[in-house]
DNA sequence: GCGACACTACACCGTGCAGTGTAGAAGCGC
DNA sequence: GCGCTTCTACACTGCACGGTGTAGTGTCGC
């Protein structure tokens, strides 16, 4: 018999905080680079309990990627509908859109987390094929916006044939200069730069679905 | 005295066999996992004569980037002028480009290399500050986009008040969704997939940047 | 007190790999 | 032929790191 080496449950509060510093030193230093050693330290836990928690180094890294992958996603729905909710009214559209425009960018670039762990998907997609997500419209984080989008589009504020694609559109033109520009995280942008960013990507996005443009 | 370790200058044609293998080793397998031993074998040299040529692991490195960099903004220019010349007419417009956009969105998502590239840039630009280009409008690339449109601008054809804007997100929707769903070429796409993308980037700059809309 | 479990500290193994040293073969100018 | 350089083949060092084994220290339920 193979017998599984029999993972332990061990305490919620232990296994976040493993999981916490583990994405923290994987996002820092990269996959390879990480040392369980090192996130171990981060965690003020022994080597040996994040062994009996995960089993290994591979296995801890999905982990951590699937918990914050989940926490962001929740997150951006929160975000949508702080800054979107699909009451926005039509002279509101141009300032809710850079809104949440804006707060999405910020969150991307100054919580560094976002990007840094979109860098980190970029660069090991290649060697976890599970990483990726086959379905590309089946990002929660698109159907949602895409969501908020076609009612925008029902009640005549903008013109969306297709929401799916509009969404993912906006979220490029919102985001894309901005992780462009900070290559994902990896070098910090001003604030004003951001803003003048997502400003500019809004803009473009309204000339572009605007009613009757 | 400190005595520099001397790097022998060598023959231009090993030096182009060695950083061709190393760009290849590095694209496929990250910085960190790839091995000197490796891209010795796949460059039929002897190790020994990498270390002769170029000192360290981290300078092979920088090297072959720069050396691919170069190579990429020179195909780019012939790309630009032979599908996007700045004599397009009127009806053209939207002909040219898409054809310039498919063009440029087939080199990234087939060739493979480009892309890679981006991706490796993208994996190492925080373990490798001297990778990241501070002036982003600097970007070759991107110069010559914008002095394109600008000349298009000025004939009337588009409207473009500021050309290096409008330069990136020409570039964003032309390639921003094929790079996002092949995760910067970690995954390969159908043509008619990336076909069908790259049209839709260009209706929407069309729609946002044609004359008077 | 006692057994069971969670956890740590620490020593340890194996391996892969960056980088070096060197002997010798192959080519070239003269 | 002779000397010089280039290059290879190969052995070797040192080290970092993934992963394991284990003895010992709590800690909790009973």
């Amino acid at each position: 018999m193979p017998d599984t080496p029999t993972l332990r449950q061990g305490s919620p509060a232990k296994r976040a905080a493993i999981v916490r510093a583990a994405l923290e030193v994987f996002v820092r230093d990269g996959y390879t680079r990480a040392s369980v050693d090192a996130i171990a330290r981060e965690a003020a836990v022994s080597k040996r309990t994040i062994y009996d928690y995960y089993g290994d180094k591979e296995r801890l890294f999905l982990s951590a990627l699937a918990e914050t992958r989940e926490a962001q996603e929740a997150d951006f729905r929160r975000l949508l509908d702080r800054t979107l909710p699909g009451t926005t009214s039509r002279d509101e559209l141009a300032v809710a859109l850079t809104a949440f425009g804006r707060a999405f960018a910020t969150e991307i670039a100054r919580s560094a987390e976002r990007a840094a762990v979109m860098r980190l998907l970029i660069a090991e997609a290649a060697h976890f094929p599970s990483l990726v997500r086959p379905d590309p419209e089946g990002r929660p984080v698109q159907r949602a916006l895409a969501e908020r989008l076609a009612e925008l589009g029902e009640r005549g504020l903008l013109e969306v044939p297709d929401p799916a694609e509009a969404a993912e559109f906006l979220g490029l033109l919102v985001t894309g200069r901005v992780d462009y520009r900070s290559w994902y995280g990896a070098v910090p942008l001003a604030d004003g730069e951001i803003e003048r960013l997502v400003e500019g990507g809004v803009r473009v996005f309204l000339r572009a679905y605007r009613q009757g443009s």
